[in-house]
DNA sequence: CCAACGCTTTGACCAACATCAAGGCTTACT
DNA sequence: AGTAAGCCTTGATGTTGGTCAAAGCGTTGG
């Protein structure tokens, strides 16, 4: 066992200059001296139980959020009680970007599992922006990749059919999974199959029919949450029809 | 008639500071000196003829544009060929957010009738923004409005029905003209029923059978592109259990 | 002015996915 | 450890919207 003083220190020494997360989210081509002024903005990290919510629909906005560790889902809901999932969100994604239009929160943003969040405080960063442009610019990429990324959804929304959507879920998860350093074909589901359905626009049981049906193929080993891609290439060339013709590099 | 020296003149004018669009666009709360570098950015208006692309996916991005007049549509296709429109706009809308994020323009911009935009070269505009914080500030809550937009058209698309989802597009439609002081309840359609359906997540024929399905209830009155709300408050009613539960005001 | 093309409408039929329902398994709580 | 609740799977059936086809209407270009 580590010595318990120890450990909380370094839980509490929060700073972009030294995270792993660096390639992944904020800082890009900053130098020392404005590396440090950006962790001088950063707020000490919040940590969160699974289920419980970051922020909510309607709440007044103050702060982007960054994930450390993690998953998270944002949703939005009807009047009737839909409900939306927007996104799934892993470590060094941002979060929140959809409050600074009217100053509110625009949807909800929930823990799928123990997390911990660094909190970007808006207005300070916004300051921050205006005297290192490439912060500026980096924060402009940012938003413009949430663009593109929703508009990618609503090909598959508007476009694709169930077994070409699950398949693209899939290889995104394992894509994103890949970047950070994990098993690219062997992983935990932090969502439930309702969760999968809402942000794909399938009801639970045609998630789960859909996952049977791979796994009779041969090309996936499903076992409840425990997902493993036997042959990923199936699944790749399942989703290359409807894939965009023009794919935007990630950075 | 107009002396013919006075139109081109007046034409060939473009500063947003009197720019009738002035509310809808880009500039808020600028002062004179403001207002005057922000039009020394930006650059002359373009004219497009119909069907002509404004920018296509793919091709280098340099540069934003506002619809002055006219209407577009914004879209992606698939490797084998499926398109998903993902936005019409119309005056005072900005187009090319998401070609920030690669450098690289993120879709098609299509001119649906004959138009003329404003072109904001985007370095220029985010050195302008470095110096003129309400600016930066516009810029982050134009983007954040497009995201929030985007999720809206995921709700449409996961979970509403045809008739929800069509009530929705005219009813958001005629909001968008009647704030540029056109008629609320009759206007012309600038795109086929294929774009929309292709926007919506439907194929043409059910576009064309829900339109009639409203007009043999009474609610709208349809001429082919000609359409005109008869009871716009029973489409408002379709799509009231299906809205989003905290609409985002648009300013 | 006519012909050709594109867009729209409508009908008949069909397929994919949703809905309803039941049972098993896992997890969480006491 | 026992029990209840939630999640997942699978089957049977139903419905919405897709597909295929044909005809009408408008528009455009020669």
């Amino acid at each position: 066992m580590t010595d318990s003083t120890v450990v909380p220190l370094q839980a509490l020494k929060v700073s972009c200059s030294n995270c792993t997360l660096r390639e992944l989210c904020l800082p890009l081509g900053l130098n020392r001296e404005e590396m440090t002024r950006l962790d001088a903005v950063i707020r000490q990290s919040r940590r969160l139980k699974r289920g419980e919510a970051l922020f909510r629909n309607g709440e007044g906005f103050k702060s982007l959020y960054a994930v450390r560790t993690g998953f998270f889902k944002t949703c939005i809901s009807s009047q009737d009680g839909r409900e939306q999932v927007t996104g799934f969100h892993m470590s060094g994604e941002l979060m929140g970007l959809d409050g600074i239009s009217a100053n509110v929160h625009g949807c909800n943003a929930v823990a799928l599992e123990d997390s911990e969040v660094c909190e970007l405080p808006f207005s300070r960063m916004q300051n921050l922006a205006l005297e290192i442009p490439s912060l500026q610019h980096h924060f402009y990429r940012l938003m413009s990749r949430e663009i593109v990324r929703d508009h990618n959804v609503m090909m598959l929304l508007g476009n694709m059919k169930a077994e070409e959507r699950l398949a693209a879920f899939l290889i995104n998860l394992s894509q994103r999974l890949t970047v950070r350093g994990f098993a690219a074909n062997d992983f935990i589901l932090r969502m439930s199959r309702e969760e999968i359905g809402s942000f794909l626009g399938l009801k639970l049981e045609t998630v789960s029919r859909t996952l049977s049906k791979f796994q009779q193929q041969g090309w996936i080993a499903v076992d409840h949450k425990h997902i493993q891609l036997e042959q990923p290439e199936q699944l790749k060339q399942l989703v290359a029809g409807c894939a965009n013709a023009h794919p935007t590099p990630n950075h």
